[in-house]
DNA sequence: TCCTAATCGTTCAGTTCCTGAATTATATGG
DNA sequence: CCATATAATTCAGGAACTGAACGATTAGGA
């Protein structure tokens, strides 16, 4: 019988860490009117991986629909634009608008400041070694990097 | 106006990944029919830090109401036995049982397998710095560690 | 050229997970 | 003892998400 401790564990580190700053982020952004996820539809958006809906789904892992009321609420911020594109005219084409840009570097600014509040007590040693490790394993899994 | 960006934030990749993490976790207790909540539970119950299921509410960030199902679900299992403290007969004390130890423990194995696949393409060094961050941040805000 | 099948966005009903307010049982302190 | 506080429980309801159905559009044969 292995005898490892769940609580020891990477995946429940991982699980109940992200869960604690996932919950700081959305606190901060709800001020600006956003949840996470809305964040996270920009993010895909500035990096210009996937403009279609569709497309968006499948890299969000999320259901299409969803990524309906994304839209409709980013657009109502004036955040995106929706744009029916000429050559597919079922496709629907989000585009950032400046004030989308701005709203992105809000909530970068914001999770900057989450990430301060984190390793408050951490060597530099210690948080850049963080900071490399999960930039590796964002990038082995396919997570948005850089 | 600062430029970070967010996908490089640590707050934002915690949060990925750690979600990442959970549904995979939750996926591999499906086939006990446990959800990650559960798991939670019968660690706290194991560390001895609470036993009646106000403070254990208190302990996981969640409602006494919630600890009520959790609780249902993992007595239904014989993961844990209800007793009525005879001291104050108005709190209901949680005990694992013995086979609420083996489904911790099966808990954990599970979990020490999505370590390996996270961590399957880092080097030594790097799996070992990750698993010491954690550790420390786990202590610095109050989740379980060992 | 039609006609059928596929694709995209959207709507909407339903599920899941969780909270907060009421309820019951018990304890505690003037 | 009585008023008040506390513990567990039940239950209605909210937030976030999914999946099925639909309308609009496109694509690919025969």
């Amino acid at each position: 019988m292995n005898d490892v401790k769940l609580t020891s564990t990477l995946a429940f580190r991982l699980g109940t860490l992200g869960a604690v700053m996932t919950e700081r982020f959305s606190a901060r952004l709800a001020a600006h009117g956003l949840k996470p996820k809305h964040a996270g539809l920009l993010v895909v958006l500035e990096s210009g991986t996937a403009t279609s809906q569709l497309d968006i789904a499948k890299l969000m892992n999320v259901a299409p629909s969803l990524v309906v009321s994304l839209a409709d609420r980013l657009e109502e911020l004036g955040a995106v634009r929706r744009e029916r594109d000429p050559v597919d005219r079922r496709r629907q084409t989000l585009a950032l608008t400046r004030e989308g840009r701005e709203l992105l570097a809000t909530c970068a600014a914001a999770a900057a400041e989450l990430d301060a509040e984190l390793t408050d007590e951490l060597g530099p040693g210690e948080t850049e070694a963080l900071r490399s490790v999960l930039g590796t394993l964002a990038r082995r899994h396919g997570l948005p990097a850089d």
